[in-house]
DNA sequence: CTGCTAAATGAAAAATATTGTCAGTTGCAC
DNA sequence: GTGCAACTGACAATATTTTTCATTTAGCAG
């Protein structure tokens, strides 16, 4: 799920942290494109807007909201990763192999439908030719769930 | 599907590449060890039996590997990616967000399952109690699809 | 509004990861 | 065994990310 600018500041606030304007400015960029965005990418774009800002803040802000859960990372084969808005959990995404463009696809029924069905369906609705897929389920081994627990 | 050394070495000999003890040792010790390894893992390892490898030599061996899909590239969200023995094509992966360990499953029946499906059969199978998942489909968007195509 | 304080910023350097260059070495076809 | 193209290691260069620290600022109290 996308989030808008206020409901990222407003959490941003209800940790406690500071609203400054870079801060505002990063999470504009980020909610206003459709695009998953490098720390680089971002750093230009918001240097257009609000000169002097530096690198290491973009990276420091990311770093924060990834935290917090409000946006979302995407490793996708690059060196460095992308940044887009919206909540980290369960990722859709469709890339392209050819330029790199990266749609996210979501839907209530996704979990509901077997990857056949929904290859078939995402190839039909979006016109790309699927090549490949990678599915991975993320939680917390046996051991470490054993670690987590107050009996240990 | 894991590959074994010597169909490894063939498919390096067949596209014409030479078989050097540094390739050798980087693909024994991928096709030897259940887990992902970093370049830098491997180079450690690798130094142990082979003193004198150099880190360099680690890289091009896993790109070249990677460019003849003979092992599989993986990014959990740690700065660098990891390698496995492994053709890359329909990577399915659990991993722990504890320990960062990562378990390949696989099943001719995967793809006509729900993610649902999957995620309580995954779950009760492995122990893992699993949080999240991502899902990526690759393939070319239709821009590119017509630009590869000869009548572009 | 003014002043205070902890948090945030920017700049530079350091750390980490990856790639490029090139002289010397070596696998392998003959 | 010989020759050549491919490969290697060392170093440098580049790219990405984090650390450090002096300065600035958001948010709060008065």
């Amino acid at each position: 799920m996308k989030l808008s600018d206020r409901s990222i500041t407003a959490t941003l606030r209800r940790h406690g942290y500071k609203l400054t304007p870079q801060r505002r400015v990063v999470i504009h960029t980020l909610t206003s494109s459709p695009d998953h965005l490098t720390p680089a990418e971002i750093f230009e774009k918001v240097s257009k807007n609000h000169s002097g800002i530096g690198l290491v803040t973009i990276y420091r802000t990311l770093k924060l909201l990834v935290e917090l859960g409000l946006i979302c990372e995407l490793h996708t084969g690059d060196n460095c990763p992308s940044y887009t808005a919206g909540t980290p959990r369960h990722h859709h995404h469709l890339i392209c192999s050819g330029c790199g463009k990266v749609v996210d696809f979501a839907g209530a029924n996704i979990i509901e439908n077997s990857l056949s069905t929904l290859e078939a369906r995402l190839s039909h609705e979006s016109g790309f030719r699927i090549d490949d897929h990678l599915l991975e389920f993320t939680g917390l081994c046996q051991v470490c769930q054993e670690r987590q627990s107050p009996s240990g």
